[in-house]
DNA sequence: CCTTAATGTTTCCAATGTAAACATAAATAA
DNA sequence: TTATTTATGTTTACATTGGAAACATTAAGG
């Protein structure tokens, strides 16, 4: 219990911001995204359908800072399993991360990719995307392929990276790619690219567009 | 002009169906689909905007018809450039279509994959979503890469195929994948599959998902 | 010619996001 | 401490939207 068990509710909530991204994030996982609505959300915390306004201007405001927290947690599921020095197993760690996260938050997954309902200038999303696309630019280092010779090597590897498990991962939650067995395994689709025996010394290409 | 100049509106339309797709699908290219209302599209006609109903049954029902015409024209897109006997050249045109089209309808290249917004169960989006899916299924036969003896090996390089351009686009039109200069190449992220010198028959792989 | 079905309209309603005015509490300055 | 300002929520009102129901108009078929 916080308070005392009389349970007067305070005026003010005290940490409304943070509650009303766990409350949407809550309902997104439950019950998709046509049933995030702004009332919906404020009633799941216990406010007024106004009160959010205070804190995210609009609607669009707050979807944005769910999707922001989203693309942290995004970052977190893809770190998870890297570990070691084998690139090619680092890479495969990495790309089940991005899938499992797309796998186990759906809804949360494809809010993060749509610019109808994020604001995608706003700039707290901007950085948690980054912070979600630097893992990929770190996986992607290194890797040899028919581009390794080309201007901008590292972008387009990332790029292609990117596409491959973005493409998978949308395909596989619209239920397309359907047919070749339990879904999102990446391991069905992901060609077996090959690394640099040894990552000469490249400290750039981890940041996500100028 | 239709009819006499005195111009009394049929109270029939007509055509309203086809009408009512043609509709939809302008505003969503001038306007996006936030501008895609059920009274927009069915003012844009100059009917009430109860009308629709009587063909499509809900919002919905329209949206997949949208969406349905959006895949057949998609699928036109792919096959436009597609010629000669070079399956890498075949490939490319392939790709460069299915970019080229997400470029010209972004809106209603996303609403295609939106299943928040389309039935996908509906039977006529199902088959105009295989004829897209077909063309890539073409391309992507006799390709050879590393899981080309795998099981499923097929459908395997037909996913690889989609999921890469499909993400692409996706991240590409989200804005995301900028900074590799002028945006929807294909050449810059597709790795350089090899294709076997002559094509045992197999007539099968060419259908999207039992 | 009459009946029936198809196609549109009018009217009404619940849900939603937003704005404006107001209420309450916390922070700050005197 | 006390007064004032700012931050945080609420209440009320409103325009927009999709959908339901009842009705109107036309086409089709006996």
């Amino acid at each position: 219990m916080t308070e005392n068990d009389h349970a007067k509710k305070p005026y003010h909530h005290g940490a409304l911001k943070a509650a009303l991204i766990a409350a949407g994030i809550e309902i997104l996982d439950a019950r998709g995204l046509e049933a995030l609505s702004l009332r919906a959300i404020a009633a799941h915390v216990g406010v007024s359908h106004t009160a959010p306004k205070n804190h995210f201007g609009s609607l669009k405001g707050l979807l944005t800072a769910i999707a922001a927290t989203g693309f942290r947690r995004h970052a977190a599921f893809m770190r998870q399993g890297v570990q070691g020095d084998d690139p090619k197993a680092r890479q495969r760690a990495a790309m089940q991360g991005y899938l499992r996260f797309a796998q186990a938050h759906p809804h949360l997954f494809r809010l993060m990719f749509s610019p109808a309902q994020c604001a995608f200038d706003d700039p707290e999303l901007m950085a948690a995307a980054r912070e979600s696309y630097a893992v990929l630019a770190a996986i992607a280092e290194g890797l040899v392929w028919d581009k390794s010779d080309a201007p901008q090597a590292g972008r387009r590897a990332e790029l292609m990276l990117w596409s491959l498990v973005h493409g998978y991962a949308l395909l596989s939650l619209t239920g397309m790619a359907a047919g070749t067995g339990p879904l999102l395994q990446i391991d069905e689709i992901m060609p077996d690219f090959d690394y640099a025996p040894r990552t000469p010394n490249r400290a750039d290409s981890t940041i996500m567009s100028p």
